[in-house]
RNA sequence: GCGUCCGUAGCUCAGUCGGAUAGAGCGUUGGUCUCCGAAGCCAGAGGUCAUGGGUUCGACUCCCAUCGGACGCACCA
């Protein structure tokens, strides 16, 4: 249990006991529910809990409520002090060394959590037309909705990830247009191009793929094929991993779509109006109807949409988590609507709206999605690194606009918070492996065998007792920094759950970052390799804690954990 | 006009639940390697939390209004 529930309920239990005892006032149910935080100022406690907020119920002053529950609870390997409202908790050795023993017992599923439960989830993102390269956008949501999938597989969700192919619409019939003008082009032939078309450098290599391979499929089948492999094979650099590619075509094909409007029609949800059928929306959440099929007899993008969302219903998923873009976020009423309009609760449907990305280069911003002078997300990674790239997009959280300065991210790259990161997990490693490796002795020159054997270093495990390391001897500066480095590695159970059910991988940046400075500050204070060692191995245990955990992090977010940099 | 998101240090952003002295990175000023990786660490400067009201013992946080910015409001996808 992470610590901070388990002060949660040990004041729970102590409020239960000053009730009995009458000893909280005018207080005589309990339905307080503690929350446990990690106080800014670190000369507190390592936790702390407010009670001031049962003042009114007590009628008593927040000082005494808080003393008068600390009374009641049991110190056992922490100590407690009150100040005004609060009641703080500090860990004592024992519990630290605990918490040591455990994440080399647990190793990489310390920070598991069982917020999931199991639930069946269906996770889409990108979802972007088979018509070109990503743009840098695109690259937010697939760095976010990999990393999210991560985090909430780790954390017992039972997460399906899709992406859905837009290869249905009009933009199709615009596509095979364009690759038909550069394939004339390519022969030599003068075209003239009509408006609207995709005049994207793409698809001259398209072209010549297409020429060269001698193919008798149709332009747009060709065209859709070609760009789709190329998104793959961006999206497996990239570190993305679909189960299932879901095209949109195929809904037609197996007269899903049909069927849909048909029940929609059955149940009363449609009519005609101007020649056109229209959905009732209006009658859910939406501020007007929809139309579900043209004048002209065609289908809007919406109708495939909601046969699609039913299809994602019927094959079971508990849960609907839809990654969008903010400008998208007028959709989600009407989706919302149709899943209930057939019979479906819409609940189960949680849109995540990320806000956009701008493009800075030259100091100039540019849109992203215009075709014309579009960065793809391949010049990006390719300029910037994946792991760069990936960090940057995730940083933020998803209701801020990200700025991303292409020029920043070239010149000041070894600046990217990533390295910082990554440089703490190498740092590690390189302890790691110096502890089994040959030293010079600078005075004589001699060569002096390694302070551990591999065997030594790989018995470092739960059963090592660290704490030594809290000996007064140790200084101050040192036994603050291991203190404070077994804390912030605890506090990646609460982090990851938080991220996990709030969605939120940008938490695990945040985390990551604090981790590399908390193991810093101890590499700083403490010198793990040295001659006495008993301490050397202490210290080595607690570097590989925070090996495991950061590496945990990282694998997480879709981030390399180096050993060397 | 309506809707969603944002406004916190020079810049880019955290601040989970309404609580103790407002937090980080970059930039800036100074210090720090004979020794495990100085891509590090330490210290300093830098704030009217957009503005005005309200709720509360207590508001960056919740509510209302105003100002400023991004995005949307299709028989496009």
């Amino acid at each position: 249990m992470m610590k901070k529930d388990f002060f949660a309920q040990t004041v729970h239990g102590a409020i239960d006991k000053a009730i009995e005892d009458k000893k909280l006032g005018n207080l005589e149910i309990n339905n307080f529910t503690p929350i446990c935080e990690i106080p800014k100022n670190t000369q507190f406690g390592d936790f702390a809990i407010n009670v001031s907020s049962l003042a009114r119920d007590a009628k008593m002053a927040p000082p005494l409520i808080a003393q008068n529950i600390a009374n009641y609870i049991e110190y056992k390997g922490f100590s407690v002090n009150t100040v005004a409202g609060f009641i703080n908790f500090k860990l004592e050795e024992d519990m630290l060394c605990d918490i040591t023993r455990d994440i080399l017992d647990k190793k990489e599923s310390y920070c598991a959590s069982d917020v999931g439960k199991g639930e069946k989830v269906n996770l889409e993102y990108v979802s972007a037309n088979p018509t070109g390269p990503f743009h840098i956008g695109h690259g937010r949501w697939a760095a976010l909705g990999s990393s999210l999938a991560n985090i909430m597989n780790y954390c017992n969700y039972n997460v399906y990830q899709e992406f859905y192919i837009n290869d249905a619409g009009n933009q199709i019939n615009k596509l095979a247009r364009s690759l038909e003008l550069r394939v004339k082009e390519q022969k030599g032939e003068k075209v003239e191009w009509e408006e609207d078309l995709y005049p994207g450098e793409y698809l001259i290599d398209c072209a010549k793929r297409y020429i060269e391979s001698g193919s008798s499929e149709s332009y747009g089948d060709f065209a859709k094929k070609d760009m789709l492999r190329l998104q793959k094979e961006l999206l497996k650099t990239f570190r993305v991993n679909f189960d299932c590619f879901f095209s949109e075509l195929s809904l037609y094909k197996n007269d899903e779509v049909e069927k849909c409007v048909k029940e929609l029609e059955d149940k009363g949800k449609l009519y005609k109006k101007d020649g056109a059928v229209w959905f009732r929306s209006s009658e859910y959440t939406d501020t007007q109807d929809r139309v579900l099929k043209k004048a002209d007899g065609s289908n809007t993008y919406l109708t495939a949409d909601i046969a699609y969302h039913k299809n994602k219903l019927d094959r079971g998923f508990e849960r609907l988590i839809n990654i969008w873009g903010a400008d998208h976020h007028g959709y989600i009423a009407r989706i919302k609507a149709s899943i209930d309009a057939l019979g479906y609760d819409s609940s189960c449907l949680e849109v995540l709206l990320g806000q956009l990305v701008n493009i800075i280069q030259n100091g100039e911003q540019m849109r992203m999605g215009k075709r014309k002078k579009m960065v793809t997300l391949d010049e990006l990674v390719e300029e910037v690194g994946v792991d760069a790239t990936r960090f940057w997009m995730l940083m933020r959280s998803i209701d801020t606009t990200i700025d991303f300065d292409i020029d920043l991210a070239k010149s000041q790259s070894d600046k990217n918070p990533v390295f910082y990161v990554q440089y703490a997990h190498a740092r590690a490693c390189s302890i790691l492996r110096k502890a089994v490796e040959k030293r010079l002795d600078t005075e004589n020159k001699k060569e002096l065998e390694p302070l551990f054997s591999q065997d030594e270093i790989d018995k470092i495990d739960k059963n090592i007792d660290i704490k030594g390391l809290f000996d007064e001897e140790k200084g101050k500066e040192s036994i603050e920094a291991t203190r404070a480095l077994i804390l912030k590695l605890e506090e990646s159970i609460a982090i990851v759950e938080a991220a996990a059910r709030l969605r939120a991988p940008y938490l695990l940046c945040k985390y990551s970052q604090e981790l590399a400075t908390a193991f810093h500050h101890f590499y700083n204070y403490s010198r793990v390799l040295t001659d006495d060692k008993k301490v050397s191995s202490q210290r080595l245990a607690l570097t590989k804690c925070f090996k495991i955990i950061l590496g945990k992090i990282l694998n997480l977010l879709g981030v390399s954990a180096p050993e060397k940099m």
